[in-house]
DNA sequence: TAACACAAGTTGCTATAGCAACTAAATTGA
DNA sequence: TCAATTTAGTTGCTATAGCAACTTGTGTTA
């Protein structure tokens, strides 16, 4: 560590893993404690490796699936309303639905005089769909804690959760 | 919930917080408990904010980022271990140690008879963007964990690395 | 009513992530 | 000895992530 008398468990941010260390005299990252390196290795390998079996399997991708989701946890809304949910750019989006229109998985009606205003829901063919990918992404998510007390699970939700909020006033 | 008879405290797999929920007598994720969504919106505000930062404030992007970190902790090594350490593809390693040459911030030499074998180090302007690219990434990490408890942050970790563990068996 | 701001959605572009094919050099082994 | 395999690194291509400009329609207001 850089900053000197920092015991494990007085260092001022309450912290007790560190997320730097030394190297000779150079303070660098601790790619064990750091968290956002934690992230990132995790959900990259997490997210390449469900996109690969769902395009594989199903078709489509990772960014159809997550839309896909959205819009079997609340049929029937508009896309700016997945967005918001999934935390995925409109374009994105936009473009998910047009895939899943092409596909014959999904559907939507103008629902106002505004032609621009669409609602969008599976079809019978998109919930087929939903329920076996579901099947699979449970099942990925039960693997990815598998030796995880059901404490540090909880745990890692609520840091999670903040996580969240903290970056939204970042 | 899909499965009856699920109690909150003895589902069959010992989670507290199941991922799923029902909509009408459909399951469907519950995007407040399902982990890798949480993961992935996590993860990718975490990197974009970094990212732009980074490259508005330094001219370099996120890639170079970790590979410089990396040669701070281990200078003098070969872009194979770089790429083994900080879980990133080779290709981009490549990539991004020849921006990191070319922006005058890492260089290499031949270490065998082999000429393919190089190892890589930061020189003096390396260390100093990595000196201030560091303060501002830990200081955000300390944004990102505000709030938490130091036996969550604890937990948490514990949870990432068997996550990690888990992923390379998947 | 004309000008303006706003909102939904589309499209183009760049950055990040990573697979696969490739070059080139070293090693193995029949 | 020389073909096959392995290893380090480069390059091309696709998928994911997201910003920004744009279109189109709505609402607001000077």
């Amino acid at each position: 560590m850089t900053k000197p008398n920092k015991s494990k468990l007085t260092c001022p941010d309450g912290r007790i893993s560190q997320p730097s260390k030394s190297v000779g005299d150079r303070e660098v990252i601790d790619l064990g404690t750091y968290i956002p390196g934690f992230l990132s290795s995790i959900n990259n390998a997490l997210s390449r490796g469900a996109s690969q079996r769902y395009r594989a399997q199903f078709g489509i991708g990772i960014v159809e699936w997550r839309v896909m989701s959205m819009l079997a946890i609340e049929p029937n809304i508009p896309a700016v309303h997945i967005s918001d949910a999934i935390s995925t750019d409109k374009g994105q989006v936009s473009r998910a639905l047009q895939k899943l229109c092409d596909a014959k998985l999904a559907e939507s009606k103008v629902v106002s005089a505004d032609v621009r205003k669409k609602n969008w829901w599976l079809n019978d063919a998109g919930y087929t769909m939903h329920e076996r990918i579901l099947k699979i992404a449970l099942e990925r998510e039960r693997q990815l804690i598998t030796g995880c007390t059901p404490e540090d699970i909880e745990a890692f939700l609520r840091v999670a959760r903040l996580m969240g909020q903290n970056l939204s006033k970042m």
